[in-house]
DNA sequence: ACATCCGCATGACAGATGTCATGCGGACGG
DNA sequence: CCGTCCGCATGACATCTGTCATGCGGATGT
């Protein structure tokens, strides 16, 4: 589990000859937990000479392993999984394995996670109904130093501005987001249930909502929660 | 009413075998929205030589013209897709073209789409964390006559039980769900205050809830909703 | 014809929720 | 050292929500 490092003696986005990776097979890990969909992927990878899918994972907390065990050049990560969220997983891998490429894939083109994958370290951000050609397209430019993120997502992540809730703001309506009522939030988290209420109350009004359903949907959406 | 098994020939070329479509490819219709998963799919399907993808929609409303359009013998319907859902699309397609075998193919196994998808007519209902396999392996075999159902989810669906929710109920629910509050509801629904809260009650009592949240939840769970 | 269910409605009531004013101690930056 | 923010808390208040009893007309089924 030691010896393997990134082989690529890159010290920084200095692609020598046509690929980074000196003309050998680009080494992909992907992780995804709906297997129809991480098989299809993985199969769709396969038919590009240049890359090969040599780690497959089902769950976020299987990830660092993974790519720890196969000498990983690129990960793909989708955010949805369960042991552990994507953008968990990328802090993880820049945390461990500084040299490999970090791609989220996902659902939703939510301004927030695009945001939070950033700042988890991941290079690129694809959405999975942009065509199929640019999941290949990004392994390579990711290794080729590029930042790959599509440019209406980026504005529109610009445009939001930053998630307006406190921790303790995101926590609780967290908690309140499955139908919990005050008492059992202020039990859960050892408040006083009008301190509660008074989170409530103000992460309803940063974000525009008529009520805490409202308020867990509008954080849901934007990638806040 | 299919006693007949199908030929354990199924893996190779079956040049000449006793298909149902007498030995020429069979013919797939594709429909999920997200391009980049769809685009994986048809490629997968499109390695297996007795299977060639001839149509693909991104959308629900799509997939009847589609499917008239390239004489299609199995189509391949998501259940989550702008303009109609894949169960409406599947009602459509029985109602017009009865010959067609319609296969749903979802994210959620969520025992209530089960239910829904064999009455709008699928004769066959895969979950997307399936191994890839399947995909090719229920196409082949809806069009042998049988019908494909994770044994486990069927089992689900039955234990179940129907959905309790009367049609009011579930519509109410459903302009509930995204945090309407009481006054708007019975705007919106032409209806009367004290009414909209008694539908919410007896929906929550039904579905063992502890407020309309918890009770939209469950529902959305149970694919109630 | 009659019981039964559903859709719709009221009114009353307890309890949950959302808002506001106010306060305290700690952390952090200037 | 002081202002400001955050976490935490209270109390009071208006409103919203969930429950219950009760009723009516229409459809359905036997």
């Amino acid at each position: 589990m030691t010896g393997t490092h990134s082989p690529a003696e890159d010290t920084g986005p200095a692609p020598d000859g046509p690929t980074a990776t000196g003309g050998r097979p680009i080494r992909v890990l992907l992780a995804e937990d709906q297997s129809m969909v991480r098989e299809a992927l993985a199969a769709l990878l396969g038919l590009e000479p240049d890359i090969e899918v040599v780690a497959q994972a089902a769950r976020g907390d299987e990830v660092l392993a993974a790519a720890r065990a196969h000498a990983v050049d690129v990960a793909l990560l989708d955010i949805e999984m369960p042991g552990r969220t994507g953008i968990e997983a990328a802090a993880e891998l820049r945390a461990a394995l500084p040299e490999l490429k970090v791609v989220v894939l996902t659902t939703f083109g939510r301004p927030g996670y695009l945001r939070s994958a950033m700042e988890a370290g991941a290079v690129a951000f694809l959405v999975k109904d942009a065509p199929a050609a640019q999941l290949a397209d990004a392994v390579r430019r990711v290794l080729a130093g590029e930042r790959v993120i599509d440019p209406t997502l980026a504005a529109a992540a610009l445009a939001e501005g930053a998630n307006p809730l406190t921790d303790r703001e995101r926590e609780i309506l967290r908690a309140a987001a499955d139908g919990a009522t005050n008492a059992e939030l202020a039990a859960a988290l050892h408040l006083s249930q009008g301190t509660v209420r008074n989170y409530l109350s103000t992460a309803i009004q940063k974000l525009a909502a008529r009520n805490r359903a409202e308020a867990v949907g509008i954080a849901r959406e934007k990638g806040w929660l």
